[in-house]
DNA sequence: CCGGATCCGTTTCGATACTG
DNA sequence: CAGTATCGAAACGGATCCGG
């Protein structure tokens, strides 16, 4: 039985009612394997639709899926809309808070680029390789991110 | 009963032998909010004690703490020790691997204080008031990771 | 005392089947 | 297409026990 605040995590319901520790906040999305895989494929991927978050190589459950969305939508990281080209589908896009997680995950990124062997060389991420973006990331950070955001 | 691979995390039992997507490597760290946790009481609130860790506002239990630990180790993000002051006691503490995800969690304190109204101005973090900490992240952010792990 | 390990009831997850 | 419903499996949380 979903409560009446469906999913929403442990962390939020035993909210202190106080100025708390940095990254506690975070804690709701960076310590959920599927909300972060979601903004990774939307961001990096470019995925918009509840069925190429489907797709992904982790295999997430569609009630997972449904759920996880949700979550995202009501902390305002996500919102979701009817395809303008398709009335029986939605699109979900990033919000500007969403957005400014941008940084983090290039930070996640370089240090995967560090110590993770098998993060790819040959793994193409925006419009060209890791090495590049990471080179990128050290030279024109805002305008990097901005073209990742934009297209 | 734990296995032999006792509780290494289904991201890594299913590996694919194949460069992947960033972020993808991080999963099992950022991904889980427990690990996060424990990282989190290192950096900024210089834990290195076990029983420490069992202090957190997020109230851990001993045996997911134990799991926990053994992962981050296992993952080479921390390194276990006796106390030289106290040989019945454990130290543990961040390795390379493990500092290196300080710009990240830097990153995340930069966005939570943006969207989080309680990640707390009258916190004090390392030295000095969250403001002040973001202030020194824009101006002279390498100096500020130093003085965080060493300070 | 310290750092766990073990047991066990409860909660959450995940795979599949099914529905508006 | 975008989700619920169901149900077994896994993870969690709390209490307790145990070797050093």
């Amino acid at each position: 039985m979903q409560s009446l605040v469906y999913d929403l995590p442990m962390s939020r319901r035993t909210a202190l009612h106080g100025p708390r520790c940095p990254i506690t906040f975070a804690l709701d999305i960076f310590g959920d394997k599927w909300s972060l895989i979601i903004l990774r494929d939307m961001v990096f991927k470019g995925k918009r639709h509840y069925r190429e978050f489907l797709a992904s190589a982790e295999k997430i459950s569609t009630n997972i899926l449904a759920s996880r969305l949700k979550r995202l939508e009501a902390e305002g990281l996500i919102s979701k809309a009817r395809d303008t080209k398709n009335q029986s589908k939605f699109v979900y896009s990033l919000t500007g808070k969403g957005e400014a997680l941008l940084p983090v995950m290039l930070e996640l990124i370089r240090w995967s680029a560090k110590y993770d062997p098998q993060t790819g060389i040959s793994d193409n991420i925006v419009n060209g390789a890791p090495a590049q973006l990471l080179e990128r990331l050290d030279e024109d950070r805002d305008a990097l991110i901005e073209e990742i955001l934009r297209g």
